[in-house]
DNA sequence: CATTTCACCTGGTGGC
DNA sequence: TGCCACCAGGTGAAAT
């Protein structure tokens, strides 16, 4: 579901909400084990821990947790998938369907993960022995024009494809995908390898400014996708190709076509992208 | 290796 | 109204 510029949405939401506050107790789904870590020893290691801070990293959410005595900083990773949510209520709102965690605060709220499909992720680190977590690409809103070029450097994969793969950057999804190549002129289907790197330079500075307006209007609600107080991004409204199959261009007025890239939907101008 | 395909899940939508 | 096929913001394992 949320890429970017919906998860950064989400964790200022949440981290406005519940930093400085502490987790009283937690409460896990039985039905599921949410990661690496069983749930019974994610509770235990959230239980009694202040949250710090909660940010983004890519596409997760990372909260860093203090220590606790003996206990080492920690930091507790949620990745949503295509359906999470992270939300902050009061413990009497009621609890919808495909709630999988419940953390109690002390201030009185609550922090709940919603995920009906269940392909989100959640995981306990302590720093003690586990390195804290680091998103395995690149930044796409601070990556330099060298450093951006050289990720596709003679690559045989699609530039959408590639554009997708989280160990090059890291945060770009199907919407900001699309989105961005529209911004730049370029076909998704084109060998990433074989971009100039004028076209490269163009889809850097398209992608940095897709993504900015995106965050500023708290990112796209497709569907359901809604931030931490429960509000509906607005940038959906600015989509130029995705999901406008066989509508009109908003530049040349041709239509947009639908193909699949990299197993994804994925909408393009055939007049405006080359 | 790099690249592609598929399975993992549930729910909504549109055609018949 | 019901049934069914298809689609969905992601990712990692398996296959090529």
């Amino acid at each position: 579901m949320p890429e970017l510029p919906e998860v950064e949405t989400i964790a200022r939401g949440v981290n406005a909400r519940v930093h400085g506050d502490c987790i009283v107790e937690v409460w896990f789904a039985s039905h599921r084990e949410p990661f690496k870590n069983p749930a019974r020893s994610q509770a235990v290691g959230l239980e009694g821990r202040t949250i710090l801070e909660v940010r983004r990293t890519g596409k997760h959410i990372v909260c860093q947790l203090a220590s606790t005595g003996a206990d080492p900083d920690a930091q507790w990773i949620v990745h949503l998938g295509m359906t999470g949510r992270l939300l902050v209520t009061t413990p009497e709102a009621p609890v919808e369907g495909h709630t999988h965690a419940r953390l109690r605060l002390k201030s009185g709220r609550e922090l709940r993960f919603v995920d009906p499909r269940r392909f989100g992720r959640l995981e306990f680190r302590e720093l003690k022995r586990e390195k804290a977590f680091a998103a395995q690409g690149l930044e796409p809103l601070t990556i330099g024009a060298s450093e951006f070029a050289s990720l596709f450097r003679r690559r045989r994969l699609s530039i959408k494809a590639a554009l997708l793969n989280q160990g090059l950057l890291s945060g770009v999804g199907n919407i900001y995908a699309d989105e961005s190549l529209f911004r730049a002129g370029i076909r998704p289907r084109k060998n990433a390898g074989r971009l100039t790197r004028l076209e490269l330079e163009r889809l850097r500075v398209a992608l940095r400014s897709v993504l900015e307006d995106a965050i500023r209007l708290g990112g796209s609600s497709v569907s359901d996708y809604v931030g931490a107080e429960g509000v509906r991004g607005f940038f959906q409204l600015e989509h130029r190709v995705y999901q406008r199959t066989g509508d009109p261009c908003l530049s040349c007025g041709g239509l947009i076509r639908r193909v699949v890239v990299a197993g994804r939907s994925t909408h393009y101008c055939p007049h405006c992208q080359k």
